[in-house]
DNA sequence: AAGTTTATGCAACTGAGTTGCAAACTAATC
DNA sequence: GATTAGTTTGCAACTCAGTTGCATAAACTT
């Protein structure tokens, strides 16, 4: 739990048992995660607690949001140094066989040159395709 | 009237009072615009219908879809030959201030290396920042 | 230990998207 | 132009994600 609880509090999240938890379950995810999916892994659990734990996660940096058009928003962890500014974000795969969403870590999203007087703050790029997985 | 149902027709759509009163409106704007938006362009008005007429006119590619994570799906008109394959798709720019979203026409969506058996079919980006008439 | 702040759990609501069904309309055939 | 078959429209009703308010529980402060 040591490292678990010093993720939290590099963020500035007061580690309690609830947000270990859900920390851990998404640390071990390979995929993006919606509420609820998140929902399910626990046997007796309140939405709501796992929503406003997902907002403070995001609010703080230590995950992510991606609207991958399903309708469920998802979560995934970002890299220890984060800060999400549009220089940092990467590309997420939507799909469309297995439904599963996946941070492309490894490909930032491109840089776009705006029309004059447009400001960036934040780009959100989703491909949707089919995954090495699910091609055969 | 008639170019309205031309465009309808040539694109395999019964050209209804309906329709043709959706596509104009949609035509005038120079925004994407919600199902919501659409409603309230109607004195009286059935949702469920415009909703079809929209799903419609997407299916038949007259319109595109953006989902511009404001919770709302938005439309807007494709062009004449637009097939919607992912080589024609533009960006989408949502402003935080003005809170409307453009197509950026003009600006392709930058193509990707996927990793190794990766396939794309489609591909959502949206930009999110400030408008130039936001600006001051 | 008392008091203050923060987190959690429950109930309840909103709003987008959706489905089923019956009535209205359109088109095609005789 | 009446009959039928297929399509579109309008209404009711539902699902599900996201959200808010409030009361209790837990954590932190002095």
């Amino acid at each position: 739990m040591k490292d678990t609880d010093d993720k939290l509090t590099s963020r500035n999240i007061k580690p309690t048992a609830m947000r270990e938890l859900v920390l851990d379950i998404l640390t071990e995810q390979k995929m993006a995660i919606s509420l609820s999916d998140l929902e399910q892994k626990f046997h007796k659990s309140d939405r709501v607690t796992l929503y406003r734990t997902l907002k403070t996660f995001e609010e703080k940096k230590l995950i992510h949001s991606i609207d991958d058009g399903t309708g469920a928003v998802k979560y995934a962890l970002c890299k220890e140094t984060c800060q999400c500014h549009p220089e940092e974000l990467h590309v997420h795969f939507l799909c469309l066989k297995c439904q599963h969403t996946f941070c492309l870590s490894d490909i930032p999203i491109p840089s776009i040159n705006l029309p004059v007087n447009f400001s960036v703050e934040n780009i959100n790029m989703v491909v949707k395709g089919v995954c090495s997985n699910c091609k055969d």
